[in-house]
DNA sequence: TATGAATGAGAGTTCATTCAT
DNA sequence: GATGAATGAACTCTCATTCAT
């Protein structure tokens, strides 16, 4: 969905499909928005229609179903983000530092005020009784993991650290701990910041990454 | 909710309250078995109505809305859940073993076929949106770590725990620990079992706790 | 109702029936100042119970079904207001200030804050389609018409008036001056005060009873 | 809403549009014809669909609220009245006979059987409690003694008339002689009929208009 | 006599979807 | 390709009424 699918309608040059793609992508943001604002099972055609100005009927042109709105706006959001945090940590060396990178940006997610973690609040909640979206949010996860997972090779082959576990165990555990944090503090826990969340996640990483340390 | 309020109204002896508290429970055990089944947002009154056997006009008696019917039955559940594992985990001398049960107790309740961890996640996605909610959830959160931080406090008072950080933030990172991995647990994800799943939890527990052990 | 029914019950002395009586009055004033704000229509069992303090259960015991209690209402406002009127027309002599009197009176009842008005307006929608109260509004009718013609009798006897139309016929004529100047009074017409609706009627009711004096 | 608004949509060509509009008149009249039969309080969305032929959810894609539709239907009735009202006045040159048609018209609206009369004292009910009818209630007001109060200036001008009050207030007298000798002839009061009545009201208004032809 | 508990009927409103243009 | 018109289905909530105490 980050690479809209390119119309393929006789009749309609490439520029019309190149258009109306952008329109799409410009509906899911959209549709985004309303979802983190309201939760995907109240997000009505109505909604995305005012939110984009696209009308109810078009949206039914583009997306088909309501449901499939839904799941394309998700995999729109999870593309770009992930995309974008690749991006970064693929330009940093330290594997410390990757780490840090990614429990600080996803946690940033959660903060009130943010769409992120209500995204992936949403996504997981809508997984639960959509195959679909189900299958969608099992590859995010391992998006995310693969991430982790691979500074946490970088840093044992260097020997910068010494993991107690797997790389790929690792890897669930802090992502595990990104989550498990998030959700108290998108429900504005007065036992949490962002900051002490960060803090505590990677308190809780370097332990598991060098217990020889110590 | 776990002890039915007793009516004080004149006229209606103690035998009917007795009775309509009794009825109520078995209402909200059904609605919880409903929002288990299909979502908080998707229960109605008429799924609640079918699967206790209650008219739908007594459920609204009853409970008020449909809002308040779900949060009545969010309480129950969450309420209940932790009273029996409050008096499992006062029963065990140990400072581990309190963990070990809180741990492996909260994440068997997300496996598949457990409604438990499927109702966590959706008093959580609920609690977004709705201000009563969001205040118990807030608070259940409390009660759950208040049983990791005794245990904690236990630990380290006897010398058994070196814990790195406050008792309160180990509590903090093991609940979230223990949701964290619950969700992927929930959605079947196959790169997680409950048991290494609950392994992985208990080692990064070990490690916050017992850093001098090594 | 102004005599409210004595109960008949065995076991409940006289003193018990009169103290329900004086609870009957007090529920039937309460039920007057829900229809004058809230519409004969819209006036529920719970809306007179709040008013009134009395029970729903307890309402119908009293009155029967919703339709009796709204006639017992509407029977006891009107007759409560035709027999103070008829005490206070029945002490003046003065034919002409029986009719200023009865004229003045009614237009006050019309003016915004006043409840009398609003009860006649919903006593007549209400009997149009239930025979009991178009039965009790046509009695009324002819009550208020029979203070006018007593009057308009009275001064043609004495050579006070020359009517130019039969003493019923003027009655009728006035007291629909009255109400139809009263309507929108109630309604906020700002081209009518109390003070200009009187003024005008009373004008025309002259210029019917005493044409011969121009 | 004589005149249907035209659509001004790009796509739905102008038939479209105009079919739309006479099938919305055509449910004001069959909304009309309910409103009276069973009171505006008492018309439900399903009966003005049964009535009509139209779909309650139509009705509702049509009108909004129930509230508008019934708002709808009585500025329907009412427009559609003054209108005729207004052109037949307007074809005779007499001022008295104008008088004779408007209120033998008005009269005859109330005889039971009729329609307009019934929808004037439910418009009138109605208006109590809302302001938006109570603003067409008391516009319409206006275009009755406007047209009253018209053709007592043309006969004062022609010095058929010599009214006592001005002409504003005779129109005022009027028009409440009409409405409140209407509300007992809908009811059916015995004490009227609607010859009666007419004649009793002209009458009143030629005692009031020529108190010098004695 | 008086009242709380329980329930069925009915109504408005929302919303996805179908169809014609 | 895009969009407005129309409609059926579903759901919550209100309320009078019945019943048992």
């Amino acid at each position: 969905m980050s690479a809209p699918e390119v119309a393929v309608a006789a009749g309609a040059g490439p520029r019309a499909s190149r258009r109306a793609g952008r329109r799409k992508t410009a509906v899911l943001d959209a549709a985004c928005a309303v979802i983190a604002a309201r939760g995907a099972e109240s997000t009505r055609f109505a909604d995305v229609a005012e939110a984009s100005g696209v009308p109810v009927s078009t949206l039914q042109y583009y997306f088909g179903s309501r449901e499939d709105l839904l799941v394309a706006a998700f995999r729109h959001a999870s593309a770009t983000e992930l995309a974008a945090l690749a991006a970064d940590v693929g330009a940093v060396g330290s594997p410390w530092q990757r780490i840090e990178i990614i429990v600080s940006r996803a946690l940033a997610g959660y903060q009130p005020g943010s769409a992120a973690g209500l995204l992936w609040i949403e996504s997981w909640h809508f997984a639960i009784r959509d195959a679909e979206m189900r299958t969608d949010a099992l590859r995010d996860y391992q998006g995310w993991r693969a991430l982790v997972a691979e500074a946490v090779r970088l840093g044992a082959d260097s020997g910068e650290f010494s993991p107690a576990v797997s790389a790929e165990q690792l890897a669930v555990l802090t992502i595990a701990l990104v989550d498990g944090a998030g959700i108290p503090l998108a429900l504005g826990d007065p036992g949490l910041t962002v900051q002490s969340a960060t803090e505590g996640v990677l308190a809780a990483a370097r332990a598991l990454l060098q217990p020889a340390a110590r």
